[in-house]
DNA sequence: ACCTGTCTGTGCGCTGACGTACCCATTGCG
DNA sequence: CGCAATGGGTACGTCAGCGCACAGACAGGT
């Protein structure tokens, strides 16, 4: 029940790995585990130590935070651009958050002390990991501006087109309950901005299934938020190859 | 007109300066100068290049991010126990949020090509700056949550524990507008909750200053957030003074 | 002492999202 | 094949916060 998979780990899945010098990478192979990333699958609990980084390669994850009441919000997104677990190396080693797994995939894991050993060396690999906090801190104060100031139909444009971005496929399997834990909203009110999408023919909705008929219409429907994380994420890390 | 003032700059002041082992002080400053920092200074601009780190000594400063409408939503607010300019070392050099003063008082500044430095010695300043920083983040993601789920009495309180929390009085100036535009919401909220807050006996309004009569009140009028973070900075940054 | 500009208090009507309750459709399993 | 279980649609009333408009109230300068 590892979750372990055979076959080699490839890194350019990744956008942050295939940032990583081959030197780098070199020394962590030995390190570096394939595991799938079930629906559902915490990766890290609220408060507890981590003991792994995971590299999301086609898997898309939830940061999210849990109220004392049991509701929720989700604070970031991580998929294939990123890490999950920055906290190891930001020297808190534990958050006030939670890592949940909100689209099943796969990807690659480093233990703790492997992470922290590399990071320490303060090379090439400590500032790409900063950089990509940095990214990350941006998408999760947007997330704040915009869950004060934005509609729940521009949130909902905003959250479908993060994920399409994550995703090869323009299908993603997702039931509405699951999206209003992670907007933090009710059921209901996902159901009637999915229909008033449904209508203007941006989606189709078929039980757990959304398929995005035309990306362009989010984005023009989508609040500024979405834009300006995204330029962000290209600014700190550009998606071309380094070697 | 550059608010510099003379006089020793006295790191204890402010809680990360504290804990910076006296090798690296002594190393720094030549290079501190000491900076008023009045009512409505911008620190940094959105998007600009950072000139400067400030650690405020009893000066509070809030990280706004400016929408392009004009609204306006507070992500975090930094006092005598941090620094602003994070981005700076993250790798950014810049950020999409903006820095402006909201309690006046002063702080110390240093170059940023002298933080870099310090920074890329890669010793106990940078781990902990990171530290900081991870303090930081659980700042805003709390803020994202509060922002969704709370009510705005719950949030009005929080927020002034937590300029409270960077005082040495109890008594703040701040309009009721200024208050608005820091937690993105109207002046009249602000003012139906103040109103509430003041009947209550708990604090005491006076055109622009507000006087907190019952801290523990306000205390268990507010949400958990406030809670959750002030351990969390505790637990990253413990208060006992280091050489 | 005035007067002007800055703060604060109040009163609308409006709307987006909430809580609750209930029913229908689909799907997968036995 | 049929029956749960799960996912999605609809329909209330309620309420917090918005936008707007205006009135009083308190400075602080000249």
């Amino acid at each position: 029940m590892h979750h372990v998979r055979e076959g080699l780990p490839n890194p350019t899945q990744n956008r942050l790995l295939a940032q990583i010098p081959n030197v780098e990478w070199a020394r962590w192979l030995p390190h570096v585990e394939v595991v799938d990333l079930p629906l559902g699958k915490v990766l890290y609990e609220s408060g507890a130590r981590l003991g792994y980084v995971h590299f999301p390669l086609d898997a898309i994850v939830s940061i999210l935070y849990v109220l004392g009441n049991g509701a929720s919000a989700e604070i970031a997104v991580v998929g294939r651009e990123g890490l999950v677990g920055i906290a190891l190396f930001m020297g808190g080693e534990s958050t006030t958050n939670r890592a949940v797994v909100q689209s099943a995939g796969r990807g690659l894991r480093l233990r703790a002390n492997i992470m922290m050993e590399e990071f320490n060396r303060a090379g090439p690999v400590m500032h790409l990991l900063l950089r990509y906090t940095q990214a990350l801190i941006t998408q999760m104060s947007q997330t704040a501006v915009c869950n004060r100031h934005h509609s729940l139909d521009q949130q909902l444009c905003r959250w479908l087109l993060l994920s399409l971005d994550r995703l090869d496929s323009l299908e993603l399997h997702m039931t509405q309950e699951l999206i209003a834990s992670m907007l933090g909203v009710r059921r209901e009110g996902v159901t009637e901005a999915a229909g008033t999408l449904q209508k203007a023919g941006l989606i189709r909705y078929r039980r757990g299934h959304i398929t995005v008929l035309d990306r362009r219409g989010l984005e023009e429907r989508t609040c500024e938020c979405y834009r300006v994380v995204k330029q962000e994420y290209d600014r700190l890390l550009p998606p071309t190859i380094a070697t």
